[in-house]
DNA sequence: GGTGGTCTTGACGCGTTCCTGACGCCCGGC
DNA sequence: GCCGGGCGTCAGGAACGCGTCAAGACCACC
C-alpha cells in the first residue's frame, strides 16, 4: 500500500494519526519538525505527505517550498488557522488540500483517498534522462535511443531505486533492503549480477559504464 | 484557458461564481440541475466541474456517479451540509475537493487552482483511438474497423482502466482492485483470462498484441 | 423450467526469470 | 611475490508467471 509521511510536533496527534493511518492500510513514517521532514521525504520515498503548518523550526510554507521542486506526490496541509488567507497561501505554495484543526478523522482519510486516487491518474513528470537512455518512473518504461526496452521486475526495482537519487551514492545495504528485503542485506552478489544485466541493457559499452558506476566496497551511483 | 462547468440551482450564487471565475480567467459554462449538468459535461468538454450537491432533480452523488466513469478532470463539490459523513460520501464517490457554504471566494479559487495544477498534465480526452480500434469512454462504446463490438461489463471495466492511462504501465494489483475489488488482489488469473478475451476481440493478431502489452510480473500496458 | 450469456475456477505447457555457484580479474596489503 | 577481498561474467536448474482451453457455477430473461 501507500507510504505516508506525517509531519507534526504534537505527540498526541501524531500517535492518533499513526494509529488511524495504519488501520487504514498505510505505511506510516513520521517527522517532528521541518528539517527532519525534508530529510525523510528524500530518503523514505513517501507517496503522500501530511504536513502540519505549525512546526517548531521552519515555517510550513518553507517546508512546502523545499518539497515542491522535486516531490510530485500529494501534500495535505493541516493547520489550526482557519483564516482563508492562510489557506490561499498554502494552496498556492503547492499544497493539494488544506484541513483545519480540529478535524474529523474520517474526513481526513477520505481526503487522503481522494488525493491518492487523483495522484494515480497523473503522470508526475518523473522522467530521468541521460545521453543514452531515459527512465520514466511513472509509466515504468525505459527507452534506449528511442526504442523501448523490457526490464524484469527485479531489474526495474533496482534501477528505479538508483535513479531516484541522481548523482548520489546508494549503499548496497539500502539497495538490497529495498529490492529484496531486509533479510538479504549480505547478498551483495545479487547486485553484481543485476547491475551487469542493467548495464548490458542500458549502457552503450557495458564494460565501461558511463552512468551506472560502481563504488567498490560502498555501493553504486547513477550519474546523468 | 481552462473551461469550467458550474452546476448550481441558486441563481444568485451562480451569478457571483460566473463573475469571479471569468475574472480569474476561466471560461464558464453553467447548468441549473443534474440532468443538464450531465449533458453539458459530455458536450461542452469542460476541464473541471464545480458541483453543488443540493440540486432540484438529482442527488449530487448521483451526478458524480454519472460523471466519474468517463470524466477524468477534477470535480469540486459545493454543499451547505458540513457533516463529515456527507463529505466522506462525496469524496469517495469521486469528488476531488469539498467546500461548505458559505465559502470564501478566494479560497475556492485557490482550491480550483490547486486542482487544475494537479490535473494539468492530462487533458482528459474521452475518446481513445488506435490504428485498429477506438474506445469512447463517455458513450461506453468500442469499435473495431468502424463496426461496434460488444463487451461484457467486466471486459469493459478492465479495458477502460487500461486505456485511461495510455502508455503507462498499470500494475496488476491496481487492475484487480479497481475491477474486482480489494479482496481480489491476488487473483492474477482473472487478468490472464480477460486480457486474452480483450485481445481476441480487439487485436488484429491476438497472439502478437500491438496495443495491449504484457509486462511479466508487473502488469499490463496500453499503447496507442 | 429452460436457455443463453457471463463469470469463476482449475489444469496444462511453455517461456522467462530468479537464484546459485564457479571462475577469472584487478588491486591493495603483507 | 603471495594472498585475500571485492567485482564482473557466465551458465545451469528450479521456480514462477503467462497464455490457453474447457468445464462448471451463477444469473437474468424468456
Amino acid at each position: 500500500m501507500s507510504r505516508v509521511l506525517v509531519v507534526d510536533d504534537d505527540v498526541q496527534l501524531l500517535r492518533a494519526l499513526r494509529i488511524s493511518l495504519r488501520a487504514a492500510g498505510y505505511e506510516v513514517v513520521t517527522a517532528p519538525d521541518g528539517t527532519t521532514a525534508l530529510r525523510e521525504a528524500a530518503t523514505a520515498h513517501p507517496d503522500l505527505i501530511v504536513l502540519d503548518l505549525g512546526l517548531p523550526d521552519l515555517d510550513g510554507t518553507e517546508v512546502l517550498a523545499g518539497l515542491r521542486p522535486w516531490f510530485t506526490g500529494p501534500v495535505l496541509v493541516l493547520s489550526a488557522r482557519a483564516d482563508s488567507q492562510d489557506k490561499v497561501a498554502a494552496l498556492d505554495a503547492g499544497a493539494d488540500d488544506y484541513v483545519t484543526k480540529p478535524f474529523d478523522m474520517a474526513e481526513l482519510l477520505a481526503r487522503l483517498r481522494a488525493a491518492v486516487r487523483r495522484g494515480a491518474a497523473e503522470p508526475g513528470e518523473a522522467v530521468i534522462t541521460t545521453d543514452h537512455f531515459t527512465v520514466d518512473l511513472a509509466a515504468k518504461q525505459v527507452t534506449v535511443d528511442g526504442v523501448a526496452v523490457r526490464l524484469t521486475p527485479t531489474e526495474w526495482a533496482l534501477l528505479s531505486e538508483l535513479v531516484r537519487s541522481p548523482g548520489r551514492l546508494v549503499g548496497q545495504k539500502q539497495l538490497l533492503q529495498s529490492v529484496w528485503g531486509p533479510a538479504y542485506e549480505r547478498e551483495t552478489n545479487y547486485l553484481r549480477v543485476y547491475l551487469a544485466q542493467l548495464r548490458r541493457k542500458l549502457e552503450p559499452d557495458p564494460a565501461h559504464p558511463r552512468h551506472l558506476h560502481t563504488e567498490p566496497g560502498m555501493g553504486y551511483r547513477f550519474t546523468p
